[in-house]
DNA sequence: CGACTTATTAAAAACGCTTTCTAATTAAAA
DNA sequence: TTTTAATTAGAAAGCGTTTTTAATAAGTCG
């Protein structure tokens, strides 16, 4: 690797001099700016970011704490965010807490001591169920900017992305209840224990509230057979006539439980679900689905953090990012 | 941010009494050791990486280059990665080729000066097909390591960890053969462009040779709409009595297509596809799948690149990981 | 022509840490 | 008491940059 000293002496002039042309400085003569970058480029020459890291203060990197990434809605959200990363000139840690507080903690405090100039989070189970978010203060405190997306936590005061969860899934379900004049509606999920997953719940409780329909809720958080559990309840309960999923699993399995009970989609049963653009064809007839914007949601937390970073007086935004209703065949 | 100097300040000791005690030197007495960990412990000292980076010339940080992370397999591959370098006490930094050369280059050209101690990297599609990877060859020349998994450069000499994509397709076609006595297995593949998919190919037909068997190979790589192409296909070769699908959608949509005309799965007709854990959910019956163990071979990786970093004489190896047939009920 | 800018380069300090080398103190040995 | 060895602490150099300050040469002006 070469070095700013070891151009200075090749070139008999002093490492400052070096340095400041490479930076275009007026202090230098166009003449030797030439000469210096003629033989830095012929050397090769990079300058070491560490180096430069520890003197300006600033790693141009990003911490990026995600509970998982094999979940398709992270790894969209990734996506986004390292695109915006890239654009922005900013390189980013990536740590999976793998939904445990205590790796989500460790990662946070071996990288808050000048791994990163910020970090992109959202919340882990465990943190998330257990309600213990002090480490996640306790960076903010250091003056390290933190922003959170989809999984939050209320009472820290910070950035946030968030979804619209109770609204998406309040008029999912409105659609199924107004257009398609359907009264026995069936919420599925497998994430009733995340923050998440209550507002989607809340969101449908609210409409077929405001609807003056009798709520119905299958909870699979710890289910040991999902397609059974469904095909039981399916058969117990033959009213049913549309099914809202509110993850990107149980809406399928769901539409392969009810054709094997001989429903007709949607003519008998209309199934929404979440999910992503390929996920529709994983079913047949074609899944509805609820859609989030996981790559805006990644690269608009991006930009609000670098946004933060480089404003003096930067206020606390919480940003909601829309989800889309994508209808498919699984609806009328 | 604490530092030593304040430490030392505060304790009226030198900085490096500080630095040894805290780093547990034996020319350090336990009662200064005592007091400066008691102070460090305080006032919440962590020493800053970066410095230590700068100073050890070591950045416990590896580069992960990958083409996409929305793709099942990468993702699953990171999470390998992952877990194994917090494990070793390592950091990564994530980069996405987008399968672009231009994007892969940049990255590898950006952290090689300073910020990683080596890489791990799945070529992108833009520079295996274009066979452009002088920028590879160059961050080896500089002696920092590489490590590359799945999409491989055969004449660039460094760690490999592949899969044998040849030789798993080729057994679970000659089980579909033997075992359930298949006579008209069709290949469906949607990533005939692939290095990988065309291995995999090959393994299919020459399974299909060595038992005197006619090859029926559908491609989908560019198709309008897979369920249609799937559909007609089917309707117009009747016969066929088995399916291997090489990716991991188009052997659920086929199972999907089968059953809306009527034959039964697996008893009229065997499915294997490609997948993960959650992809057998998908489908009813399940699918039978392919797994390629994604994670494990990110684990591997991480563990021979670091082996490497640590070894002084490190010789190159090439790692095969064995993928599972794990039969489920798309198959008798 | 001496004082005063201006342009250009060099020197030095600093970022926060590790580590080697040196110095001082104490205890043990002679 | 002197010598030697062991123990402990400090000073200083250095990692590769950036940036502030100082130095030198050259040009400007009254």
């Amino acid at each position: 690797m070469t070095t700013l000293k070891e151009l200075a002496a090749l070139l008999n002039i002093s490492v400052s001099t070096v340095s400041k042309a490479l930076n275009n400085s007026h202090e230098i003569s166009d003449k030797t700016r030439e000469r210096v970058k003629e033989l830095a480029a012929e050397l090769n020459y990079k300058p070491n970011r560490i180096a430069q890291q520890l003197k300006t203060n600033k790693t141009k990197t990003i911490g990026v704490i995600l509970p998982t990434v094999t979940n398709p809605f992270f790894a969209e959200v990734l996506h986004g965010i390292e695109m915006a990363a890239t654009n922005n000139d900013y390189d980013i840690i990536v740590c999976l807490s793998n939904e445990t507080m205590h790796k989500e903690q460790r990662s946070l405090e071996l990288l808050s001591s000048g791994s990163v100039d910020g970090f992109i989070m959202a919340v882990a189970r465990e943190s998330q169920v257990r309600k213990q978010t002090q480490h996640i203060q306790t960076i903010l405190d250091s003056d390290i900017p933190v922003l959170m997306f989809d999984r939050v936590v209320s009472d820290i005061n910070c950035d946030k992305v968030i979804v619209d969860d109770f609204k998406s899934v309040y008029e999912a379900t409105e659609y199924l209840i107004e257009k398609e004049q359907r009264k026995n509606i069936l919420l599925v999920s497998n994430i009733e224990e995340l923050s998440v997953g209550k507002l989607r719940t809340k969101g449908y409780s609210k409409a077929l509230e405001d609807y003056n329909l009798k709520p119905n809720i299958l909870k699979l958080d710890n289910a040991f057979d999902v397609e059974e559990s469904i095909h039981n309840f399916l058969i117990k309960n033959n009213e049913i006539d549309a099914i809202i999923s509110i993850d990107h699993v149980t809406g399928i399995v769901a539409i392969n439980m009810a054709k094997k009970l001989g429903k007709e989609i949607p003519k008998d049963l209309s199934v929404v679900g979440f999910g992503y653009e390929h996920t529709q064809l994983l079913s047949s007839p074609k899944i509805s689905i609820i859609h989030q914007k996981a790559h805006k949601i990644g690269e608009l937390s991006m930009k609000l953090l670098i946004d933060n970073i480089n404003t003096k007086d930067h206020e606390w935004q919480t940003i909601v990012v829309p989800s889309e209703l994508k209808l498919s065949e699984s609806t009328k």
